[in-house]
DNA sequence: TTATTAATGCAACAATGTTGCGAATATAAT
DNA sequence: ATTATATTCGCAACATTGTTGCATTAATAA
């Protein structure tokens, strides 16, 4: 198994990510890092991140994915079955921890992850 | 305002989608059309058909832009809050038309359009 | 302090999506 | 059937996003 270390992009990456009230995606973090690490280095630490389980990937109706810092979960117990609501006006994508959506699944579905985005106008932009 | 035309393309790309089993991609259209059209052909009549409300557009978890017919809508009438289900085994994406997970958005969310999808196994996959 | 190996930077590439513009063509009008 | 007109198309060029290989750097254990 390989040992994972701390590295100060990783550090940085996952500050951004933790101080951030909206969910970034790779581009935005990269603006936020103002040239820490190269872009394939930020691509490599959001995947580290998501295995480790510090972060969760969001994917918004238009096809772009964005990262969440995950507050709620520990390593075992990850729930990130909550709506994320996408804002058409200012862009953003913000968690809604408490919102989750019940759903029955047919017979012989197996379901791994959820992804659920609802998109629209946030508080800040009507 | 804009006059649609139906051309040899919409209707192919309309017939690929309406005779699918499944979500199809952007790519995987391209593959069925044989050349019959330029791949930015493509992409202009999947915004035509979205506009129009013929097909609607799903994002998977990864980030991958799939296309699915609207089998039980009115040009009036769009009910896309069902949910996709996405088998990690095929990578097929498949609409759940009677699965419609419920849930309650907080106040002065506006909500306009949602993108439900679930990952896992899908019955054929099992 | 040294050894080990995970992590990084760089370059190159692949996939996906967008834009401008002249040419082609579906539709309406004659 | 012919013409007018505006939508649609193809092509080229570009932008964005994500991936891979490999030599170098650096975090951790010994």
């Amino acid at each position: 198994m390989k040992r994972k270390r701390n590295t100060i992009a990783k550090a940085e990456i996952l500050k951004c990510l933790e101080t951030s009230q909206t969910a970034l995606s790779h581009a935005e973090i990269q603006v936020l890092l103002e040239g820490l690490c190269d872009r394939v280095t930020i691509y490599r630490v959001l995947d580290r991140l998501l295995e480790e389980g510090f972060i969760h990937k969001i994917s918004n109706i238009d096809g772009k994915v964005k990262y969440a810092f995950c507050y709620k979960c520990t390593s075992e117990d990850h729930h990130h079955n909550h709506i994320h609501f996408s804002c058409e006006v200012c862009n953003s994508i913000t968690c809604l921890e408490e919102i989750k959506p019940s759903f029955q699944l047919p017979e012989r579905y197996k379901a791994k992850e959820v992804n659920f985005t609802v998109s629209g106008v946030c508080p800040n932009c009507i």
